[in-house]
RNA sequence: GUGGCUAUGGUGAAGCGGUCAACACAUACGACUGUGACUCGUACAUUCGUGGGUUCAAAUCCCACUAGCCACC
């Protein structure tokens, strides 16, 4: 019996988006849904029953970085990550290949794997598709994801054509190496921003046969337009009775496409991220509360918007909790990003349900003029 | 009253005769897409208390004045 189950409960009438129902160990996610990234087992400046509130139903954590600190062994003597970091709601890990990309100078590929320097200490780290199952297994998420190289952009064909059959061969070693039942493990298609090397990808992971499939390597660098291009003619080669998993992803207009494609599942640090910057999401569009015209503005972020901070504190008040450094800033700017991220998420589904997602996608471009 | 010390942007300050006056903070604006991020980037003194002088060249040397601080009477 597999892991997860997964049910497209409404498929949309004009476009490829689809609402479903996706069961795992730890509770159901409806989807399509946002994931907040929590890469050290923390979502940063959330406590697990403030993710509730916001509405959060799945969250991400980070192979690379808990195998680094303070080790997958640990957390599995610990309880595995559910009851260490006390969220029992469903997990997904990822494989540590975004940092393949991301530690970009730290780190070596070969055939057999990547040699890693920690970011932390500089001690070297081997992490091979074998060692990434193993780790996610200690963990104990939900979802645990194939080791893959993120292909860098810009990079020449014939780099993107190895890497992504080295990432293919890796997706083969993954799922061999798995020995636990509990967890679904998703393959990861790669490819850089070739239509046929993508469509290589997905149709060798497709035939190996995972329990969902996740579209990698985006938002590397590339126009937006040529993103949703490859979201586009991608979504239709993952099988419809899967979950379809855009990694990294993204700004909330990039999440509207992303459903317009037809994928289910998405994760960005850019609503948390931000927040801790001052970037704050609204239905017009994105506010800096950093700037001068909200010294003196009485106003809640959004006046639309129904999460605590909305219905709480001014954009004044946040403006001066930023400046002045509080923790306080952090919180409540990442409590309405996620709210906001997750209510889009929300309104999504009811408009695929009703056969409006369209007339959703339009209207959700039309307020931000 | 006498002697000494110090005067550089919103702030704290570098500079000790020779490119566009260092750096930090503050301020303003921007960026951030499977988190190496409460991070990063850009802007911000045509001018160095005031006035004169020396020099090819002065924030830097000299003189006077003004202001502040310290000590002594």
């Amino acid at each position: 019996m597999p892991a997860i189950d997964f049910k497209v409960i409404h498929k949309d009438r004009l476009s490829a988006a689809r609402s479903g129902s996706l069961t795992t160990p730890h509770g159901h996610i409806d989807t399509p849904i946002f994931m907040p990234v929590g890469t050290q087992a923390t979502v940063k400046a959330m406590t697990p029953e403030e993710l509730c509130e916001v509405g959060a139903q799945i969250i991400l954590a980070n192979t690379y970085h808990l195998y680094i600190r303070p080790g997958h062994e640990l957390v599995e003597r610990m309880g595995g990550l559910h009851r260490f970091m006390h969220w029992d709601r469903p997990i997904l890990t990822d494989s540590g290949g975004f940092q393949v990309f991301s530690l970009g100078e730290l780190r070596k590929i070969s055939e057999e794997g990547v040699r890693f320097q920690s970011h932390l200490d500089g001690s070297y780290h081997f992490i091979s598709p074998e060692s990434a199952i193993s780790i996610q297994e200690a963990l104990g998420g939900d979802i645990i994801m194939c080791f893959d190289e993120c292909t860098p952009y810009p990079a020449e064909y014939d780099y993107v054509r190895r890497s992504t059959e080295l990432t293919t061969r890796w997706a083969g070693r993954c799922l061999e190496a798995k020995r636990r039942d509990d967890q679904a493990l998703f393959g990861i298609v790669q490819g850089g921003m070739h239509r046929d090397l993508r469509e290589q990808s997905a149709g060798e992971l497709c035939a190996m046969g995972f329990d969902g499939y996740a579209l990698g390597g985006l938002s590397v660098g590339e126009e937006k337009g040529l993103m949703y291009d490859i979201m586009g003619y991608c979504g239709p080669l993952l099988p419809e009775d899967k979950p379809r998993y855009v990694m990294g992803i993204g700004a909330p207009e990039d999440l509207i496409e992303g459903i317009n494609s037809g994928f289910d599942m998405f994760d960005c640090v850019m609503p948390t991220r931000n927040a801790r910057n001052g970037m704050l999401f609204t239905a017009t569009g994105s506010i800096n509360i950093k700037n001068a015209v909200f010294a003196d503005d009485s106003a809640p972020i959004d006046g639309g918007c129904a999460c605590y901070v909305c219905a709480n504190y001014s954009r004044a008040y946040l403006r001066h909790l930023y400046r002045s450094g509080e923790i306080l800033a952090s919180r409540l700017n990442t409590w309405h990003n996620l709210h906001y991220y997750l209510s889009l998420m929300a309104d999504a589904r009811s408009a695929i349900a009703e056969d409006r997602f369209t007339q959703f996608r339009q209207e959700f471009y039309a307020k931000r003029q």
